[in-house]
DNA sequence: TTATCGTTGTGAACGAATTCACATTGCGTC
DNA sequence: GACGCAATGTGAATTCGTTCACAACGATAA
C-alpha cells in the first residue's frame, strides 16, 4: 500500500537513516544519468557499501516505494527522497563569516546543486564589508538580524572564530532562523526549536590519526 | 589499577566513542586554559551535552585515568587522550586539489593546531602548478606518487572533483598512504588496510533541511 | 583512626540500530 | 492462467551503544 509521505511524521527516525537517504539520493542521481529505470536494494546497497536489508528498512520508514520482483523506479524514488529531505524546493541561506572556510563554501557547487542558495554574506571586517564574493556584496554583520528578517533567510552557515559564534547565534535566533550549520568548534546554546549541526573537519582527521596509531576498524563500519 | 594505553588494542571501539574523545580533548584544552586542575565526568559531560556515565565509559575503554572522589587530572587526561588519538606527534599531510575547498583547508588553523601539517600541495591545473599557497609551491599531480614516497607523506586530503578522485586514490595507495580524508562525494575503493573518511558538507545541510520540513528531532540526539 | 563525602569504574539492564529470514507479491513466460 | 523467479516489506532476532546503579575507593576532616 502506498503511504503518502507525511510531514507530520511522528515516528522518530535515526540520524543515520537520514544521512543514508542523502547517500541514496546521490546514488540515484548517478543511476539516473546512466539511464537505468529501476534499481534493486541490492544494487543500491552495493554502491554505498551497505546491506540490502538496510536500504529496504530505511526506505520503509517513509513508505513503500518499490515493486516486488523488480526493485525501485529510479526517477520516482529519487524525487520521493528529495521530498523527504526537503530538496524539492530551494532554501535561502546566509553565510556568516567570509574567511577561509566561509569563502570556500560560498563557491561550493554542491550546495547550489541541492537547492541551498547562499544569498547573503556577512562579516565584521571593515575591509571585507562591501567587497564582492561570487556576485554577492558582503554585508556588515551589524545588520544581520535586520537583513535576515527582510530577506526571509531560513538557514545560517556559521564560519566565524569560536569566540564570536554564540553572540551571532543569539542574534540569528532572534531573527527567527531555525537551522544553523556551525563550523566553529564550540557548543552553541539555542532554544529547543532551533536545529544546529556541527561540522568539525579536524575530527575526521583525528579519527584517521587514531585509526593509524591503533590500526583500528570500528565495530560498525561507519560513514 | 593504571592500565597502559595499548596500541595493540584489540577491543573494537565505537566510532562515536572516538569522536567524543575529540570533544573531550577540546574541552580539556579549554579547561586547562582556565587553570583548573581536575575535572569530574559530570562537568565534562555538561560542557559537551552528554551524560557523566557516557564520559566515564568512554574513558574506561582506554584505562583508568581518574581518582575516585576527585575526578580526572586535566593536564594528564588531556595528554592521555592526545596519545590515544595520535595527537602527541605530528603528521605529514598532502593536500590534493587546490580549488575552493582545498585552498581553504590549507589555511585552516585547526589542522596545524592538532599537528596535521600540510607539507605538499598537488593539482593538475597548469595555472596553479608552481604557484604559491601559504608558502607551499603547488606540485604537478603527475609527481604525486614519487613525492609522497620521497617526503614520506602519511595522510592525504582529497579535494578534487568526484570524477578524478578514484584514479588519484589508486596512485596514493600505491605510494603507501594508509589514511585518506575525502571531500569528493564518491565512494572510494581502497584495500582493507587503508582508512578512508568521507566529509560531505551538503549532508549536514540536508539534515537541517529534513529537520525543518519534518520538524524532526532524532531518537538519539546526535553530533 | 575512623567517618563522611564525592566520584570513579563497571557489570547489568535497557534501548536503539542493524541484520535475518521469510511470507508476500508483481512480472514475465510458457 | 498457472508457474517460477526476483525482490520487496517487515516482524523477530541479534548486535551494538547508552544509561543505570552501586560497590569500591581516595581525599578530607575530625
Amino acid at each position: 500500500m502506498e503511504l503518502p509521505i507525511s510531514p507530520i511524521m511522528r515516528k522518530r527516525i535515526a540520524e543515520s537513516t537520514i544521512h543514508r537517504l542523502s547517500l541514496y539520493y546521490r546514488a540515484l542521481a548517478s543511476i539516473e544519468r546512466e539511464n537505468q529505470a529501476t534499481v534493486s536494494s541490492k544494487e543500491l546497497a552495493k554502491r554505498e557499501k551497505l546491506t540490502p536489508a538496510q536500504v529496504r528498512k530505511d526506505l520503509s520508514f517513509f513508505g513503500s516505494f518499490g515493486t516486488r520482483g523488480l526493485g525501485y523506479p529510479v526517477k520516482e524514488l529519487k524525487s520521493k527522497i528529495a521530498a523527504i529531505l526537503g530538496l524539492d524546493r530551494s532554501w535561502k541561506v546566509a553565510m556568516v563569516g567570509v574567511g577561509n572556510i566561509g569563502s570556500a563554501l560560498v563557491s561550493y557547487k554542491e550546495f547550489q546543486k541541492q537547492g541551498f542558495n547562499i544569498v547573503k554574506i556577512f562579516d565584521n571586517d571593515q575591509r571585507k564589508i562591501g567587497s564582492n564574493h561570487k556576485g554577492i556584496v558582503v554585508s556588515d554583520i551589524r545588520n544581520l538580524q535586520k537583513e535576515i528578517e527582510e530577506d526571509k533567510l531560513e538557514m545560517i552557515i556559521l564560519a566565524v572564530p569560536p569566540a564570536s559564534a554564540q553572540a551571532i547565534v543569539d542574534d540569528v535566533v532572534k531573527a527567527g532562523v531555525k537551522a544553523i550549520l556551525n563550523f566553529a568548534p564550540v557548543n552553541l546554546k539555542v532554544p529547543d526549536d532551533v536545529f544546529v549541526r556541527n561540522e568539525n573537519m579536524s575530527m575526521e582527521l583525528e579519527y584517521l590519526s587514531f585509526a593509524l596509531v591503533n590500526n583500528h576498524t570500528p565495530k560498525r563500519p561507519g560513514k
